[in-house]
DNA sequence: GAGTTTGAAACT
DNA sequence: CAGTTTCAAACTC
């Protein structure tokens, strides 16, 4: 910044332009750009340094796809033209491009309440140009998930942003404040409308290679959730937002691994990633994209909050999406703890909640592929034919199961039935999964609805002090490399355990009476079950091969047909410690939502809201929090994701640093200087994020 | 649809 | 923690 060549080389509104140019290339070959260049580069990223790491990324995990999603960007910035958002800015309007950035910077700033653009706006660079205008889009975008980060420290984002975006934004900022309005009001206008597209369209961009289409409608979404909490001033909208963001947060932990999951599938062709294919055919390892997806989704919940509303006029067939959406609000926002919302989706009877089905899809990326169909078909309707690439193989074994449930679940709109428990109960399906009852209950006297917000809140506060695991996932997918307790009967994709185990008698575990039976899988050690047979795995360690082909798909869909409950994925692998416990809890690493924080749930804990709920955890109770999915929203088994994905998006520990929940960045997330950083993002492409070791 | 069976949840 | 009761889903007829 302190280069002469910055003053000399003012940007004009068309830097890229310019940069284009033969003027350009000619003063480029003639300036000392090579050092200008290289220092600016570091000083942009210094200013990012000058910013406490901690307060930046005070997570680690969204740091971790923060700084994955630079790599992606990065890379199809400098490689990939013909991404949605930099088309214009490569082609032959390349200051729109430009402009464009600058106007998500700009707006960022207004959204936050920052409007500074008059420092330092002349000095750059103009071979920096495009690193500038690389990090103007990316980090405003990026930042957002840092500024909706549990710790709400959004200043320092800002700072961050301005530090960055700051000099091109001064400059061409009038050419496109005039759209800015009608940006904005579009995003108000159409916000939730959007969201909802936007999981679609976002999950369509996690699972294409370019990744970068939908950088622009993720930024978006991020200013305008930015916006959201900034607007609602009052505690109720704040808390929400802040709610929101936790969960966002969760979610984005949680959704590496349906990332990663994808990036298999799409590699071998999965007939659910036909629309995930980018333009440029290449797969993208970043799952910043699952990530927002998710995020989106939990967004929509917090920016939902505005439109809650009695469920109870709402139909099975009504708008699902919406509708889902609304209900999972309800409950999500206002959930003392996180045991609602993501953890409760799974449990959603089926067609109860198409939604779950679409949007929730991208969290469903079970042993089973289905949940990607159900991508494609809800995206269908939205997904541009451009969006679609790998055609599915609407042949395979995994297409026809997905389709048969999806009939299926479609077919019925039922729910829960209680008569006595006033569906504040667990026995009630829905107030166990956090859901509210809606219509097609057929309960009586329920107390499970909006307008007993309260009574369901301190209900559902009751049960959880009582027993924090009661919202829990009740089944633990692990993976096949695992070699846990369980021995070699864990060895299919599709493996799982009832967390707690079942206790039948006289069903023989044959029946869905059994839990473990009705969930698809097998028993565990942790049964008690006597004369067990479960035909998914005896927990003697029987035969649970019966479990794969046929039998395997019987059993998943088995469990799709009723509320299989939580599925948890099993960290065992990169959780050991926690992993071998002998109680059924302590085997999952990270399972579990109520009470227990796992890999995602540190996200959870991160909120202080959230965190009330699990005071009455343990530490490792804690550390088990997780999401827990239904037979359609099974988590995904993390021998699918890509080693390199699991890491990076697996939370390098679960375990709750901080005594107020919030976790505890590691240190390797710090970057101290320019040159961390870019070491950093280098590294984070190759060094599994468990690791702590700084680059 | 009514009644029975079953096992989880809740209670003591 | 164990035993009992309550409850609602699963199941049978």
């Amino acid at each position: 910044m302190d280069t002469p060549d910055k003053t000399q080389i003012t940007p004009t509104s068309s830097l890229s332009k310019f940069e284009d140019s033969p003027v350009f290339k000619y003063i480029d070959s003639l300036s000392p750009i090579e050092l200008a260049k290289s220092r600016q580069s570091d000083n942009v990223f210094s200013s990012l340094a000058f910013l406490s790491p901690s307060s930046l990324f005070p997570s680690p995990q969204i740091s971790c796809h923060r700084e994955s999603r630079f790599l992606v960007k990065r890379h199809h910035f400098s490689a990939a033209s013909n991404s949605r958002v930099l088309q214009s800015g490569n082609e032959s309007n390349t200051s729109e491009g430009g402009s464009k950035a600058v106007e998500q910077s700009d707006l960022y700033d207004e959204n936050l309440g920052f409007l500074n653009n008059d420092s330092s706006s002349k000095g750059i660079s103009s071979d920096l140009l495009d690193e500038q205008l690389d990090l103007v889009t990316e980090l405003p975008r990026t930042l957002k998930y840092d500024c909706g980060s549990p710790d709400g420290n959004l200043e320092p984002c800002d700072e961050m942003f301005k530090n960055t975006s700051v000099e091109v934004a001064g400059q061409e900022r009038s050419p496109f404040q005039r759209n800015r309005d009608e940006w904005e009001e579009r995003q108000q206008s159409f916000q939730n409308e959007r969201d909802l597209r936007k999981i679609c369209r976002i999950k369509w961009s996690e699972e294409s290679a370019g990744g970068v289409a939908i950088v622009s409608d993720v930024a978006d979404m991020l200013t305008m959730n930015s916006s959201i909490i900034h607007e609602n001033t009052d505690g109720q909208d704040m808390r929400t937002a802040d709610s929101g963001t936790t969960s966002f947060i969760s979610t984005m932990l949680q959704f590496p691994l349906d990332n990663a999951n994808n990036l298999e599938n799409a590699e071998s062709g999965d007939p659910s990633c036909s629309c995930k294919q980018s333009e440029f055919g290449e797969p993208v390892t970043d799952q910043t994209p699952g990530i927002l997806s998710t995020c989106l989704l939990d967004k929509l919940v917090v920016s939902d909050s505005g439109l809650k509303k009695d469920d109870k006029g709402e139909k099975c067939n009504q708008s699902s999406h919406q509708r889902s959406i609304r209900r999972r609000c309800l409950v999500f926002e206002k959930s003392p703890g996180f045991g609602l919302h993501l953890n409760s989706l799974p449990n959603i009877p089926k067609g109860q909640n198409p939604l779950s089905k679409s949007t929730l899809s991208s969290m469903k990326r079970g042993e089973i592929p289905h949940d990607k169909r159900t991508v494609v078909t809800e995206n269908s309707s939205e997904t541009p034919a451009t969006f679609g690439g790998n055609e599915a193989d609407d042949n395979s074994p995994e297409k026809k199961r997905q389709k048969f449930e999806l009939d299926e679940e479609s077919a019925a709109c039922k729910r829960c039935n209680c008569k006595r428990s006033k569906c504040l109960k667990l026995y009630c399906d829905c107030f166990a999964a956090g859901l509210y009852c809606i219509e097609p209950c057929s309960c009586q006297d329920c107390f499970n609805k909006p307008v007993h917000e309260n009574v369901v809140l301190e209900t559902r506060r009751q049960i959880e002090s009582r027993n924090p695991l009661a919202f829990a996932p009740k089944v633990i997918r692990s993976t096949d490399r695992i070699s846990d307790s369980w021995g070699e009967t864990n060895k299919t994709p599709a493996s799982a355990r009832h967390k707690r185990g079942c206790n039948c008698k006289r069903s023989s575990c044959l029946k869905k009476y059994c839990e473990c039976f009705q969930a698809g899988v097998g028993c565990s050690p942790s049964c008690r079950c006597e004369g067990c047979k479960n035909s998914f795995g005896r927990k003697d360690g029987g035969d649970e091969s019966e479990s794969d082909g046929e039998d395997l798909e019987a059993c998943e869909r088995n469990a799709s047909e009723k509320k299989s409950h939580d599925i948890v994925i099993n960290k065992d692998e990169e959780y050991p410690d926690l992993s071998v416990a002998s109680s059924d809890i302590s085997r999952l690493p990270f399972a579990y939502s109520g009470k227990l924080a796992g890999s995602f749930s540190h996200s959870i804990r991160s909120s202080p809201q959230l965190c009330t709920n699990q005071e009455n955890g343990s530490l490792s109770d804690s550390s088990l929090c997780q999401p827990k999915f239904d037979s359609h929203l099974q988590a995904i088994p993390e021998d699918e994701a890509p080693e390199v994905l699991k890491h990076k998006c697996l939370p390098p520990v679960q375990k709750p640093t901080s005594p107020n929940c919030k976790r505890v960045s590691p240190p390797h997330r710090e970057c101290s200087s320019s040159a961390a950083w870019r070491s950093r993002k280098l590294i984070l492409r190759s060094v599994p994020l468990p690791s702590f070791s700084p680059p």
